[in-house]
DNA sequence: CTATATCGCTAGTTTAGCTAGCGATATCTC
DNA sequence: GAGATATCGCTAGCTAAACTAGCGATATAG
């Protein structure tokens, strides 16, 4: 969430466009935030939980492995919480914990098959109207988009 | 939070196009969920608690007045948790609770100037940086970028 | 004028974070 | 190699902040 709540008085019609920018991020924010609620009341999860299934799937896809302690930088939340959240998603049925194979102290998570498809058939719907209003931008016009976006993030947060 | 794990692979140009602009969303979201995680650090506040002062902020530029009831359904909590909330911004010092002049069963909040002040401090420099990444673009490139965010908003939450 | 709805609150419960610290294992230093 | 130290995931116990149930005061509808 959060932008914009500034007290600035566009005197160009410049300045006036870089506001409604900044104000429609403001917006774009907020819509995710509700849309995001949506899904861990339709899944039944609380907010934190879902991110860490979210951030799984993404790992999943770059073909990279997830540990417990990955879970926990990531959503910057204590090692023990973590146990904590993995016994739920576990006993849901949305992880399976194995052993690490050189490493016995660790583990390694995985999604079951259940998780995959829940997500994806929560989330595939918001997935197919921000293609279906993206798609008829031209080229040029997407990268300008997605050149702009890519600023905004690296201003707000340079890690 | 919350995009792209799509299973989806891009043919043409212009579909990769699309997949970034949708990634960068996502990358967007994740920052501003960042950025909020440090504001809420840097004020000693929790994420709700800050949530609350942000939208009581946004109401008050455009002239509205905010009531606890208000409060609640903004956040999606319950008038219960909203009370202890409100407990807590206001021996904090953030806000104050007058009667309300027609209803008596009501209150209307209103902000402290230490609350502006301290949101704006800490927000100011994030809203810099994002005017400053924006600024350079023209206003026709704005107005497209502006127009696609809403798209966006309104598709993933036509509310 | 009576019945119902709404507002904000209190009381008590539950959830999901935290810190502290432990056993097992891995790695670094000599 | 052997001993010191670091790391991994976990348990135990505490706390913060949500929740549900329901109440008193007030407003509004029939």
């Amino acid at each position: 969430m959060s932008i914009m709540t500034t007290p600035w008085n566009p005197q160009t019609p410049h300045q006036r466009a870089v506001l409604e920018v900044l104000l429609s991020i403001r917006a774009l924010n907020d819509a995710m935030d509700r849309m995001n609620g949506g899904m861990k009341d339709d899944m039944d999860m609380n907010a934190t939980d879902l991110a860490a299934l979210r951030m799984m799937i993404v790992r999943e896809q770059r073909g990279d492995s997830v540990s417990p302690h990955e879970v926990a930088k990531h959503l910057r939340i204590s090692t023990a919480s973590t146990t904590k959240l993995l016994d739920r998603l576990e006993s849901a049925g949305y992880i399976e914990r194995h052993p690490h194979p050189r490493d016995r102290r660790a583990r390694i998570l995985t999604l079951t098959a259940h998780s995959r498809a829940t997500f994806f058939k929560h989330f595939s719907e918001h997935l197919e109207q921000m293609r279906r209003v993206t798609e008829p931008y031209t080229e040029d016009e997407l990268k300008l988009i997605g050149r702009y976006l890519s600023d905004v993030s690296q201003a707000i947060d340079p890690s």
